[in-house]
DNA sequence: TCCCTTCTGTGATAAATGTTACTGTAGATT
DNA sequence: AATCTACAGTAACATTTATCACAGAAGGGA
């Protein structure tokens, strides 16, 4: 059973979280699909309710460079912004984890900016961490080396998932950086040299 | 005579406009004038009427990576993100053209959001927009090669100004494309040859 | 078990970028 | 004019990252 959208969004005034039960669509999407590629029109706005999407921008040669990812209590900035002017979609957003969500209407998102209260502070607060977590994926492409943001892309990850096991193969992870998978394999070797990291086929352990 | 804030933000209804004149405060700035630095709380949303300001994140070794540059008719989207949330700013902001700009405190920027219609519509397209410039910048980081950013740089550069001399040093570039110098150097000097640029002393000519 | 595929490890090499060191030049200052 | 300073060019070298080539290990299915 998975939560309530009032456990989720524990700031959503009672009311809000009545009529999106009555406005808002319910739907189930399974591991892999793809919900929005660069160039679509976006036009919903989407509550996670259960699992978890992969918000990536794709490269020309195939790369899938990891921006951020999205949880049950979260929502997709990208298509808020967007859906608010009915804009193209400069994104990809994939499932990695069978989800649950709530569409939420173009005319409705922006409807409710001016009823609720609770949702417009959501929104305001969608933006403001994302972008902030943009500015960090800056940061690390522009001032870091591949062994820094690999070290950051692992405790992302095991923060995002509340364990110390990262379940990927190392293709997939140079994937999301957007470099080799020998580059991931030699650096990771060299992290379990120095006692970070032990490591498992398709699993890395974190130590510290 | 700058211009009025009726032809720079042309969206604005007359009685948004007449409030900003009222209770906004006018100020402005010399270049070189720090506005915002990293880890300061934000208490003004700024409204930019003349001038130029460069937004940028600041590497450890004192590197100013270019985020995007404010004109007149714009406003910093992070300012307007923090603001709501009374938050600390994770960029800095520098004047790099003499500005005149209106203040607008935090609380008249959320009050105006429910107020008027044209301000919600702004501060909207605002965050929008440069979302996308800052994907924009994570696309160029992350897929590209120096010779590639480098050229979509001066690009942006000669659009931002409206002609097509770039009026900077090597350093300047280098430093706002996070890289050395001599790279800079380099790299114009293969793209003299292609054609693509004539050099001069502080001053970069864009030929196609 | 044997085979097959996927994943991982690693050396050799190439390419891009960063660093050091030095030179020359244009313009500003005196 | 003589000097000074910021800017620009470039060679040599170091480092990082990408690419190629291949081998071995783990697990799944016939």
């Amino acid at each position: 059973m998975q939560h309530s959208l009032k456990t989720l969004f524990p700031n959503f005034s009672a009311e809000l979280i009545a009529t999106i039960e009555e406005k808002g669509n319910a739907q189930d999407f399974k591991a892999g699909t793809v919900l929005m590629r660069t160039g679509q029109y976006i036009k919903n706005t989407v509550l996670i309710t259960k699992g978890k999407i992969k918000i990536y921008r794709e490269g020309e040669d195939g790369g899938e460079f990891l921006m951020y990812y999205l949880q049950p209590g979260q929502a997709c900035a990208i298509s808020m912004i967007c859906t608010a002017k009915s804009e193209k979609s400069q994104i990809m957003a994939k499932v990695v984890e069978d989800v649950s969500v709530m569409m939420i209407p173009l005319q409705l998102m922006d409807k409710w900016m001016m009823e609720h209260r609770s949702w417009y502070e959501f929104v305001i607060e969608t933006y403001r961490s994302r972008f902030e977590e943009i500015l960090e994926v800056v940061d690390n492409i522009a001032f870091r080396s591949m062994d820094e943001r690999l070290e950051f892309y692992l405790k992302r990850h095991s923060d995002s998932c509340g364990c110390s096991e990262v379940k990927l193969s190392h293709q997939e992870i140079a994937t999301e950086l957007n470099t080799s998978r020998e580059v991931v394999s030699r650096l990771l070797k060299k992290m379990e040299q120095r006692g970070l990291v032990k490591l498992n086929r398709n699993q890395i352990e974190l130590l510290k």
